[in-house]
RNA sequence: CUCGCCAUGGUUCAAUGGAUAGAACGAGCGCCUCCUAAGCGCUAGAUCUGGGUUCGAUUCCCGGUGGCGAGGCCA
């Protein structure tokens, strides 16, 4: 089939440029496509850029660059414009002949050639201890798109999961999961205000009821409050009051942890269990999928995470003061030192983060991705110094912060918190709104972008959402050809040459860039290129479609017609599959 | 205090350093005897401020102003 126009042209343009200025043949040559048709179907500032050095003037050099350029029947049109530009027009058949590629590729159109680079994107991520919500949702759709559009544009992906499994957060679950389950019992234990509070959890204190009756009961309220500090007044928002709640928090998880001895286990498990299977499901009902789950505590079991700090104090990154060992991330531009092991021999966070990083780079990735929400920013220059302390190269780590989703309701802002229990989780939200326009309205921002989602206007307002007017594209495409009822085979033979008005022309134009919007979107992991690329393409489509009729009675421009059609269904098809999101044959 | 994100029509957002800054919603006027009106056509309407780099700046750099958010021996 016929080659890119554009590397074509390229090849031209760099013929052109040996002659007329050979001490600078080897420089960058830029074909944009101009905003304005006008302009044609690319330009190039070439001439702009040699003028300098070449001390000539820009219009005068283009002009040069024009003459010495080798003919070819691709081009129609090639002047100089504006400044010292070179606009180029292409050959009807050269703009026509995408359609017969996107038809003979079908949904490998766009697709990139393999980097041979594996490339690993860590996303979502969330706590196990309550439903994944809409901050995780945003999260989740932008590494699913991201890691698809990566695949696409050819690299090899792993799409990871970090599952915190270690930990008090863990612990703190579990502990609520225990006193709801005894509440059943009428062991009732005040319920602690830092403590989990969603009704999820008093769920899962039934479930463990029903499936496993007394055999956790056997306490008393007094054992159970057994030296704890006691809580202070429910008003009190002072530092003081707030930890002498952490401390009550902590006493009773450790008096749950001796009183159910090696129960215990079985208690953090089932929580984990119960929590970690509901938000895989969730996301998988999000087409959300992941070919990893990693767990936080295999970096423990498997000695990682001392192995990671040991080999830092080896390589003298780490002092101790105060009873804690600390790493010296000052050394690598943080702006303060973070503790790796507390004096308790606890380790923090920070060192099975630093672990889970050297095992991503032990496991061989020649780009690790990872999405972190935006309140995490701090984290980058201490996460990267350790990387680079351990001696490996922190530019093969890049983060992506996804700034968080601002839910309004009412107007009003809604409460974020997962202790509190208010807030809105993402099945609720995918329900209300359906996962196509969820996963849409999600990327139709860039990442680092404050998004509001205005809860209102999604569910009141769905219809509205652009998700449909991409879908309605498809489907009108697809009703047509129904009608038509030929065989594809018959569209792969069509004349394009009878392509001919300007709608048609600036479809086939709209089909060509795919290919770079994907590569562009996978560079810049911005999936938010491929959501307005395929808002512009069903524009274009539907303005041709409201102004010539595909059914005519010309056999052969009817064919023509429909074949673009059929290209431009392929690439819809394509790109909302990049998104997550359905193309419905009919609505 | 330090750091991050942001500032574009009435509103929500686009724009690899390029030419006349694009859409959508909202406003106004039109289009269904015609392949799906969840659609189309037309009109009005915008780059916070001051410097700098550049042939050229919405874009890059520095300083203001304003908005949002984050900073733990929490996870």
């Amino acid at each position: 089939m016929s080659a890119d126009p554009k590397v074509l042209l390229t090849d031209l343009l760099r013929a052109a440029l040996k002659s007329v200025a050979p001490d600078h043949a080897d420089i960058t040559i830029l074909l944009e496509r101009p905003k304005q048709a006008s302009h044609g179907d690319f330009a190039t500032n070439l001439a702009l850029q040699l003028a300098k050095p070449l001390k000539r003037n820009p219009r005068q050099l283009a002009a040069l660059l024009l003459a010495e350029l080798p003919p070819s029947p691709l081009l129609a049109r090639a002047e100089v414009a504006g400044a010292g530009f070179i606009n180029f027009t292409l050959a009807t058949a050269a703009k026509t002949g995408v359609v017969a590629e996107v038809l003979a590729r079908g949904a490998d159109f766009g697709r990139g050639a393999s980097k041979n680079a594996r490339v690993q994107v860590e996303f979502v991520s969330a706590n196990p201890t309550g439903p994944l919500h809409v901050g995780h949702g945003r999260g989740a759709a932008y590494g699913a798109s991201l890691a698809d559009v990566l695949a696409f544009a050819g690299y090899s992906v792993t799409r990871e999961y970090y599952v915190n499994d270690a930990g008090r957060q863990m612990d703190i679950l579990a502990l609520s999961t225990w006193l709801r389950y005894l509440a059943f019992f009428g062991i009732e234990i005040p319920f602690p205000p830092n403590a989990y509070q969603g009704g999820y959890v008093i769920d899962m204190g039934r479930d463990m009821r029903d499936a496993h009756q007394d055999r956790f009961a056997g306490v008393s309220v007094a054992q159970v409050l057994a030296g704890t500090p006691g809580l202070p007044a429910a008003e009190r928002k002072d530092d003081e009051a707030r930890q002498q709640r952490e401390e009550h928090l902590d006493a009773l998880i450790a008096n749950a942890k001796r009183l159910l001895g090696e129960d215990y286990a079985w208690v953090h498990g089932f929580a984990l269990n119960e929590q970690l299977g509901d938000g895989r499901e969730d996301l998988q009902e999000f087409g959300v999928r992941f070919d990893k789950w990693f767990s936080e505590q295999s970096l423990f079991d498997t000695g990682l995470v001392e192995r990671a700090v040991s080999q830092l104090e080896r390589q003298g990154h780490i002092y101790l003061q105060d009873g804690a060992k600390w790493f010296r991330s000052t050394a690598f531009g943080d702006e303060k030192d973070r503790v790796v092991q507390r004096e308790n021999g606890m380790y923090t966070y920070f060192a099975s983060d630093i672990a889970y990083h050297l095992n991503k780079y032990e496991r061989g990735f020649d780009r690790i991705i990872d999405i972190w929400g935006a309140d995490h920013h701090g984290y980058i220059p201490r996460v990267k110094g350790a990387i680079a302390a351990l001696g490996l190269p922190p530019e093969k780590l890049e983060v992506a912060l996804v700034q968080f989703a601002v839910l309004y309701r009412n107007g009003q802002k809604t409460s974020m918190s997962t202790r509190s229990g208010e807030f809105v989780t993402l099945r609720e939200l995918r329900k209300e709104v359906g996962n196509d326009a969820c996963r849409f309205f999600y990327v139709l921002r860039k990442s680092d972008q404050h998004l509001d989602f205005d809860l209102d206007l999604a569910k009141s307002q769905s219809n509205e959402n652009p998700v449909y007017y991409v879908q309605y594209a498809h489907a009108r495409v697809c009703s047509v050809l129904n009608q038509w009822g030929g065989e594809a085979a018959e569209l792969a033979a069509a004349d394009l040459a009878r392509l001919a008005n300007e709608r048609e022309l600036a479809l086939c134009a709209r089909l060509a860039t795919f290919p770079e919007t994907v590569e562009s979107a996978a560079d810049d992991h911005a999936p938010h290129q491929i959501a307005f690329y395929l808002k512009d393409l069903a524009a274009d489509f539907h303005s041709w479609y409201n102004a010539e009729r595909m059914l005519v009675e010309d056999d052969g421009l009817r064919l023509a017609r429909l074949a673009l059609a059929a290209a431009v269904r392929q690439v819809l098809a394509s790109g909302l599959a990049l998104l997550g999101v359905s193309a419905p044959e009919s609505m």
